[in-house]
DNA sequence: TATATTGTCGATCAAATTAGTAGTGTTTCA
DNA sequence: TGAAACACTACTAATTTGATCGACAATATA
């Protein structure tokens, strides 16, 4: 399961990622437009800062950026940072592989080598979409939906 | 992430299916052999009971064994009862859907459109990986490791 | 029938995780 | 100097997880 943490995350990415270059947003405006708690989500871009994805500006008219172009920024980076490995299991992760305490033979074992690939295909599709692809797709769907 | 409890439920339905057919296996020696704590184990084979996955015999010589052929049994049936829904994200669950309380519209969630394309990828593998699955790699893989 | 054996089931529990909240400090700008 | 914003620490309530315990019920065999 994703936290909410890591749906924050994604949301306030996707948020920066409409501003202009160099316009900075507040943590104030973004809890509002996503409808997140707002002291929540000043920790979570926090986070996000001290992993490189965000910059900030302190004081009056401060806010927070994207600290990279929202192309070179993927969902997958995003989720790593809040939950953690994608794998459903340690033992199948490449990012924070751990053994199964229970484990008798982990070469032979089905269940991780099912979860292995549960976990290449999500890692495809999340280290495949970026911020930019998940605002491009918005505007896509919506000039759909005014039959555009 | 999966949970332990499921982790043991696949392993456990994986330990039923070596068993010649009508044989029965009792929870301590799956426990023993897949190194699962007893006493949680029978509350897991009680769940697959109730969901008709696993038969079981009380009494001395009683036990359990699988209540269908194991390829007519998927990780997906089995991680689903166990942990709910394999999306990583209720809104974009088809078995277990439930809205985003925060979200403003769902038509246009970016977040929940990815998140829907990795549930789809891991529904792919794990409704159609099956318990004889399982088996039958774990055997081949055990026919190479000796070189047959 | 007695007894050992095995599944059934309800209660309980400790530790970890999650989803926040509160408050204080620090920086910046007007 | 004061207001506005981010930075950081600490705390907490609720939930989930991963079990454990013990009494009960069914069954096969001696």
């Amino acid at each position: 399961m994703l936290s909410q943490k890591a749906k924050y995350a994604l949301k306030a990415m996707i948020a920066l990622a409409t501003q202009e270059e160099g316009d900075l947003l507040q943590a104030a405006d973004i809890a509002e437009r996503q409808n997140v708690p707002r002291k929540f989500l000043e920790l979570i871009l926090l986070d996000l800062r001290k992993h490189g994805l965000v910059r900030s500006q302190r004081g009056k008219f401060g806010g927070y950026a994207l600290a990279k172009p929202a192309d070179a920024i993927t969902f997958g980076q995003i989720i790593r940072i809040m939950d953690g490995p994608l794998a459903p299991i340690p033992c199948a992760s490449l990012t924070g592989y751990r053994r199964c305490a229970d484990c008798r033979d982990e070469k032979s074992c089905a269940v991780r080598r099912t979860m292995r690939e549960v976990r290449d295909a999500a890692a495809a599709i999340l280290d495949g979409t970026t911020i930019a692809d998940a605002l491009g797709a918005g505007a896509h769907e919506a000039r759909a939906a005014i039959g555009a």
